[in-house]
RNA sequence: GGGGAUAUAGCUCAGUUGGUUUAGAGCACCUGCCUUACAAGCAGGGGGUCGUAGGUUCGAAUCCUACUAUCCCCACCA
């Protein structure tokens, strides 16, 4: 058989893919011989296209989810979509848009039914997307935050907080686009810096010639004034505290308050209070007691309580203002300013804050087990410093603002009767009932109720959704639910920490006594080369699904890996796929090697025999070091170890070592030998490249269907001899070092060498020398007592080492060597000796790290006073 | 403005409760090799005094303080 020297991934991916699906390898059910392993995905947007966020987020996930499976753990990873109330409504009102109709001009069941349709269509391809990467989640038991099951957990979850009185309806400061007539959430403003002009306006100070200068961007809404604020600290107004001002061209009298809020350096200090249109000002208002005085129409407009410009639009309103406090000589200077101003991202209205009657839940109590099982690790957050922040969030939590003014998602299932009070229900039916007991009236039906008009904040879905994908509300005494909830570890960005994570803990807690999740994994964010945020409008970050046509899963998976640390940004670079590919094809062709051999059933030569003992050791040492990484979420770290066992250890050690002389052929012992440390090889590396293993897998040998490396056991632990690792080492550094000696002097790897080598402990040398006689291609090894004329020098730790030369050797170049280390080990014993003369040190450090001092201070002597010795014998 | 971090080799990062050499890895770089699995490879090599300034300590990349720079989250300037 031949195979190519290059790996292609691309013809062996979708087939391993399917073959997965087919085989059901991914579809988990209750076991109860076994330990559950459950990760519920973060349900990307149905909106969404997969960006490197999904993909490294993803990646882990399934990297966590393979290695359970592997470890015998029933491994269930639920995979689904949210609906995304504000991006699907955007998306969908565009599409209607594009075909000429307005979303006002339809009904709100037509608008659902467009909007469900969209979904259908375009909802499900970030999900086939994760299917390219290799995501190995259970395919039937995907979710969506709005089925039928779904809606109903969320439906019944705000009757039972409204029941225990956690949901209140209160005023709040919404962002209104007047153009659109809607209120927006406030990740749809954006704010841009727009020039403007910055008003100095006179308000005359009531009973007095005296008048107080205010600085306002926005003169047209005087009067909706309600107070003029100072600071309380502010010792030029003394004299009007307690006063009234008089507004302008109104002359209306309004009282002179103080607040700390008031910034003493900006303007002339003094802030006009307008509760209505601007949120800070509001909740001055609050604090003390002010009216709010709402002057502006949904339109933009100037409403009668403005009593002048009835009916101006604002930007109209402020031109004319300005022009008649000027005329009235109340405009003391215009200044030139630039402010960040909200614009509407649909209509790209300047956004006109504005009150309204919003639906809140109470988060003082559903804040507190959330809050106390993070800090004390019953819920770990991955990396610790995340708790900081957490914490902070907590203590300041604010109540729940969950009414969104949109058509897609949860109707919010509150019913207004006639008298303008309003009952809950799961359903219109269980509302009506209640309707009729408060009105104590039996005549009422369905018709004298009206549902809310607003839809349920997205998170009011999704904070349930470790529950809820168990069908933990319809049923909580549902097999899956009692087996896999709680779900074991969560991987998400740090930037939904309290949107979902905090609110997942406080639903886990509040509805099922339980936390949702042992692990929360927060990754860091996917930032370009240049530390950019990747983003559309930059257009800098790579298209997940051209990184997989072009490198493949594999190499897209591991080069994502390669650069993350949990919790750390990475700065994405294509070449860490280019990495990840490389390292691939260098398994690829390790594999080819071993194919490749020609078998015998002759004698194992000494050296194999050695090698074989001494990667079963290694293999066993790194996967300690891969088990440890992997309790502590070190997923590039546990990568990386199986990088390097591969290249390192397994090609450029392992294989050279027992390598059959060219033409000949290897020995059985040592072929299945390396047979088996390759299954064991892509055991190991089969969570992060699951492709490439999969197919190596089943090329080395003709296996049964069901003889999949997906469902093959991992590694388990065995003990092994720590010295046989540690010792082959020396081995390793002197072979590295004659080698060394070839590329300095130019002596060809084909040329053998003889090596004389000084020492106390010749075992450790004689152990390991078939390695050395290998790999560093020598004659002849020998011990020695005394000095090697006419070789070259080094040292193994403080043994000493000689290459005779043939002919003469460069004695200055020599000399400049054996110096350049003297120096080096000269200041390194000063160091030492300056710790060891010092009493403060001897007495108060551990004698053990004394000793250490002691060993290192003999060490260096002695290997000094060899290297003057080989320096005398040059001259 | 409030809060949270980070600063170690050209780049991206380790360095686990302060003490095993005068700090490690991967990539990049330099030199030599088309050596019979892999030139997307092999072998060898150079490179940092750990942001700056103080402090604690016998001992600091590691703990403390200040400063500087960068990033993230929240709130947004009359």
């Amino acid at each position: 058989m031949s195979l190519s020297t290059k790996y292609d991934p691309t013809s062996i991916e979708d087939k391993w893919y399917k073959y997965w699906m087919d085989n059901k390898f991914f579809a988990s059910k209750p076991d109860k011989n076994k330990e559950p392993y459950t990760i519920v995905i973060p349900p990307p947007n149905v909106t969404g296209q997969l960006h490197m966020g999904h993909m490294l987020n993803n990646t882990i996930q399934d990297v966590l989810i393979r290695r359970a499976r592997m470890q015998g753990k029933e491994a269930c990873w639920v995979p689904g979509t949210d609906h995304a109330s504000i991006a699907t409504e955007a998306k969908v009102v565009n599409l209607l848009k594009e075909k000429g109709i307005k979303k006002g001009d339809i009904s709100r069941e037509e608008f659902m039914e467009h909007a469900w349709e969209w979904k259908e269509k375009y909802g499900g391809i970030i999900l086939q997307q994760l299917k390219k990467l290799g995501a190995s989640c259970d395919w039937d038991r995907e979710r969506f935050t709005m089925e039928e099951d779904l809606s109903a957990a969320v439906i019944e979850v705000f009757n039972d907080l409204h029941e225990k009185g956690y949901i209140y309806r209160g005023i709040r400061m919404v962002n209104w686009d007047p153009e659109g007539k809607t209120a927006l959430a406030d990740d749809e403003v954006i704010f841009k810096e727009v020039n403007s002009k910055l008003y100095y306006i006179k308000y005359l100070i009531e009973d007095s010639d005296h008048h107080l200068v205010i600085a306002t961007t926005r003169p047209e809404t005087i009067m909706a004034d309600a107070a003029i604020c100072i600071n309380p600290n502010d010792d030029r107004f003394k004299h009007i505290k307690g006063k009234k001002a008089i507004i302008p061209l109104i002359n209306r009298s309004i009282p002179i308050i103080e607040d700390d809020y008031v910034d003493m350096e900006f303007g002339t200090g003094c802030l006009k209070v307008t509760p209505a249109h601007d949120i800070n000002d509001y909740e001055i208002g609050i604090r003390h007691n002010l009216p709010s005085i709402d002057i502006i129409n949904d339109d933009g407009t100037l409403n009668d309580k403005a009593e002048i410009l009835v009916g101006d639009d604002r930007f109209v309103a402020r031109k004319k203002i300005a022009k008649l406090l000027k005329e009235a000589d109340q405009l003391e200077k215009e200044e030139d300013y630039t402010s960040n101003v909200g614009h509407s991202e649909r209509t790209n209205a300047v956004i006109e804050p504005k009150l309204s009657m919003q639906w809140f839940v109470k988060m003082e109590e559903l804040v507190k087990p959330a809050y106390e099982n993070v800090m004390n690790d019953t819920i770990q957050l991955i990396p610790p410093k995340f708790k900081n922040t957490y914490k902070h969030w907590m203590e300041n939590v604010r109540d729940w603002c969950i009414s969104r003014q949109l058509w897609w998602g949860q109707r919010i299932p509150a019913y207004y009767l006639s008298n303008g009070e309003y009952v809950v229900g799961k359903t219109p039916e269980e509302a009506l009932e209640k309707a009729k007991m408060k009105l104590n009236n039996n005549a009422i039906t369905l018709a004298d109720l009206r549902q809310d008009e607003d839809v349920l904040d997205t998170w009011f879905s999704s904070w349930l959704w470790p529950i809820s994908v168990f069908n933990g509300f319809k049923d909580p005494e549902n097999e899956d639910f009692n087996y896999y909830y709680p779900t074991n570890d969560l991987v998400t960005g740090p930037d939904i920490l309290f949107f979902w994570v905090a609110r997942m803990a406080m639903a886990g807690y509040e509805f099922t006594g339980k936390k949702p999740f042992n692990n929360v994994y927060l990754t860091g964010i996917v930032r370009d080369t240049q530390g950019r945020k990747m983003s559309k409008q930059l257009g800098n970050s790579p298209d997940p699904l051209d990184l997989i046509k072009t490198h493949g899963a594999d190499g897209v998976r591991s080069g994502l890996l390669l650069s993350s640390a949990a919790g750390n940004d990475l700065l994405f670079d294509v070449k860490l796929c280019e990495q990840g590919w490389n390292f691939g094809n260098k398994l690829w062709n390790a594999f080819r090697l071993i194919k490749g051999w020609e078998v015998k059933e002759i004698d194992t030569p000494v050296v194999s025999v050695k090698a074989n003992a001494w990667f079963e050791a290694r293999f066993e040492e790194a996967l300690l070091e891969i088990e440890n990484h992997f309790s502590k979420f070190r997923i590039s770290d546990a990568l990386m170890t199986v990088y390097k066992l591969i290249w390192d250890d397994f090609c450029s050690q392992y294989l050279e070592l027992i390598k059959p002389p060219y033409g000949e052929a290897i020995d059985k012992e040592s072929y299945e030998a390396s047979i088996i440390f390759l299954e064991d090889l892509l055991k190991v590396l089969h969570p992060f490249m699951p492709f490439l293993t999969e197919e190596i897998w089943h090329q080395i040998k003709e296996r049964d269907t069901k003889d999949a490396l997906i469902i093959t056991h991992y590694p388990i632990h065995k003990k092994f001899d720590g010295n046989l690792v540690k010792d082959a080492e020396v081995a390793f550094e002197l072979i590295t070092q004659i080698r060394n000696i070839r590329a300095s002097k130019g002596i060809s790897p084909k040329q053998g060498l003889k090596l004389f080598i000084k020492t106390d402990n010749e075992a450790i040398y004689q152990e390991y020398i078939s390695f050395i006689n290998k790999m560093a291609n020598l004659d002849e090894l020998q011990f020695t007592t005394d000095k090697i004329e006419n070789a070259i020098s080094f040292f193994i730790k403080s043994d000493e080492c000689f290459v005779p030369m043939e002919g003469s050797i460069d004695v200055e170049k020599e000399k400049e060597e054996l110096q350049k280390e003297l120096d080096y080990i000269s200041g390194f014993l000063k160091s030492v000796k300056k710790k060891l003369s010092n009493d403060k040190f001897v007495n108060s450090a551990p004698e053990k790290v004394v000793q250490i001092e002691k060993q290192k201070k003999a060490d260096a002597e002695a290997k000094i006073k060899t290297l003057e010795a080989s320096l005398k014998s040059l001259s």
